[in-house]
DNA sequence: TTGGGGGATGTTTACGTAAACATGTTTGGC
DNA sequence: GCCAAACATGTTTACGTAAACATCCCCCAA
């Protein structure tokens, strides 16, 4: 009725919009009721500004206002701007749920993660969420109370309700070897830091290169060998940094010292410092923190870095250059990461399961001061 | 006709279980090709199993499924076990995005940020994430590509189109203090680290109170005045602890040198480290990384840690405990300020708009070996 | 035996959106 | 001047869930 008053209204005294603009006055008031989250017939509260709403202060149907939301052709400029105003009196917003139901997609990437706050993971967070806004897609953190395989395993399982399109996992990898670990079918995933490669797509530093620059290295300034000091056995990275180091000494030829292990942290590197030998003239930690505290401990002990003895580092974080002395240490990049794993599994939610594999992103050896030429005692 | 046909046979031959089963077998052919996104009748893609599809398998409607769903009560031992079981041949999730649209909740909580690898805004993340996680909120992050006010206005105007219930900002208060930055009327928000608390429910570090213990402590110490070495100014963190220490040393009487600035990285620390004067014997650093920098420069220098100079940071990262020397700082418990800001946005979303004010989350010094009583020279 | 109460289950409806289809209106070519 | 095509707009329907209401059956008390 309203309607076709309207539609009338529009057709035969076109031309002259104020006519045309009256009834949208009218319905203010009825729509002001509706707006302040009154009770509706249901019984329900209407929580928000639908279409119908705007639809109905305009004078259109909400078709049309679908259609002016989205930007689709074949409305009228005179009836665009007429909705739009309604829109902007209501502060009409888009429904995000409807919308998802409706097209069965989130826009919404998940992210997987035990801890925010270890080495690079805040880094990496950091980059999807950006690339993925980039892409038009939110971000949505799963954290995992603590890496057993239980949380893991219920965070999988509760995957496939949450209102993602797709995951990407960040976590210690030896939780999902597993077999009994293992996403539900269909969700579209990425793996990071990870040998998952045969299960699903995984995206990772090169840490057997980084590890292998760092070690030649050293041994090119002449270091007899060279001392590691290695992440938690759980890690893989951890893993895989320890054998290159191990596999590029015994290609040289050169003794392969006891592993030391920490567990990430300054604290843990600087208690290893401690009990390294005296002998030891190199060692390379397989973090940036742990580093820290080995110099720490070197500097208790009365030896110089680099005179006495050298120290690499892994990760190249910020404060790295401003260690005493400015660490040598290995260079990843966190970002490309982040920014490879949204790419791997938008392309996947656009085209389909990928084939599983992994996307190793290069590392490389950034020289600072903590390195020096051996000199034989 | 088929419900009818098995509610009959329930009803009569009631215990010979085997019998009200074989029906089952029966639809799962037919549910097996819906399974696998089949073409339905709309042409479009049927996405995933619904409640429906459930019903149909284990032959009763689709109520009565929600009904097994949602743990009700009112359905009989024998129909719920049916309905478990279909749910489990088919792999039936609940899809999150109708029940938001039903319920006109999504239980997520958005986090608006600009960095997150900046200090400790990951450590507050991540105690937000697993604080929402806990009391069954999903934790989305929204990016702010770069400070701007218009990137942040145009982070909140989308704010009422995400599928969030409610907000927590942090971001540098500065770009909130413009009138035209205000979030969209009705949606529930939290911020931290800002002086928006006239507008907004604000929780924060007790900023103040944190700089003056440090500052007081070198006082105490028998210094005669304190250098400042302030982050950016356009933090609300980085003024607040300015004033602060200007403070301190206003009330004591004591010279307030010319504040040197940093934009909280290790290495712009380092710079200003440079350029302090050799009479300073002093200094307060607004973060640990700065201090880290401030700690090499002066090293560089010649001069000593804490023997000929003292310096204070604040934050007490992790690390903090391993530079050379162990830093004397300002612990802040950034992991309860996270916890506090799901608190009191998830009582605000429970019982509506909070009023504005700050909840200041208290800091104490920890005192380790980068200060020394000052000798006079 | 009967009628009513209550429990188990089914049916209808609404949430907000947008594709598909239907209707009505204008325009242009002959 | 008329018809068809192009266009603007309205109507129906489905997405998956769950509250509200309706129905059916059984059992028990009178």
């Amino acid at each position: 009725m309203f309607g076709n008053d309207r539609k009338c209204l529009r057709k035969h005294v076109c031309g002259i919009v104020t006519r045309v603009t009256r009834p949208v006055k009218e319905f203010t008031i009825e729509t002001q009721r509706l707006r302040g989250g009154s009770d509706v017939p249901g019984g329900r509260r209407k929580q928000r500004v639908s279409m119908a709403d705007v639809a109905k202060l305009a004078g259109v149907s909400s078709q049309t206002v679908s259609r002016v939301a989205n930007g689709q052709a074949g409305v009228v400029e005179s009836t665009r701007e007429q909705v739009l105003a309604a829109m902007r009196e209501l502060g009409y917003r888009p429904n995000s749920a409807a919308r998802s139901l409706r097209y069965g997609r989130f826009n919404t990437l998940g992210v997987i993660l035990f801890g925010l706050s270890s080495t690079g993971n805040s880094r990496t967070v950091e980059a999807i969420a950006t690339q993925a806004a980039t892409a038009g897609y939110a971000t949505t953190l799963i954290p995992v109370g603590a890496p057993t395989q239980d949380n893991v395993l219920g965070a999988f399982t509760r995957m496939g309700e949450l209102a993602v399109d797709g995951v990407i996992v960040i976590i210690e990898i030896h939780l999902l070897d597993a077999t009994s670990v293992a996403l539900p079918p269909g969700v579209h995933a990425v793996v990071v830091d990870s040998d998952a490669g045969e299960r699903y797509p995984v995206v990772d530093t090169d840490q057997a290169d980084g590890a292998r620059q760092a070690v030649r290295h050293l041994l090119e300034l002449g270091h007899p060998t060279v001392w590691h000091l290695a992440g938690p056995a759980e890690s893989y990275a951890s893993e895989r940094r320890a054998l290159a180091w191990r596999t590029v000494l015994e290609e040289a030829g050169r003794p392969v010292p006891a592993i030391t292990r920490g567990d990430w942290s300054a604290e843990s590197g600087y208690r290893a410092g401690l009990t390294l030998p005296a002998d030891c003239t190199a060692v390379f930690a397989a973090n940036d923190q742990m580093a820290l505290g080995v110099l720490r401990a070197l500097h208790e002990r009365g030896r110089r870095v680099p005179e006495d003895v050298s120290v690499v580092g892994f990760d190249d974080i910020a404060d790295a250059s401003s260690y005493l002395p400015p660490l040598t240490t290995v260079h990843q990049d966190f970002a490309e990461v982040g920014r490879r794993c949204v790419q791997a599994l938008l392309d996947q939610i656009a085209s389909g399961p990928a084939a599983p594999g992994t996307d190793l992103v290069r590392t490389h050896l950034v020289i600072r001061n903590s390195t020096a030429p051996h000199h034989s005692v």
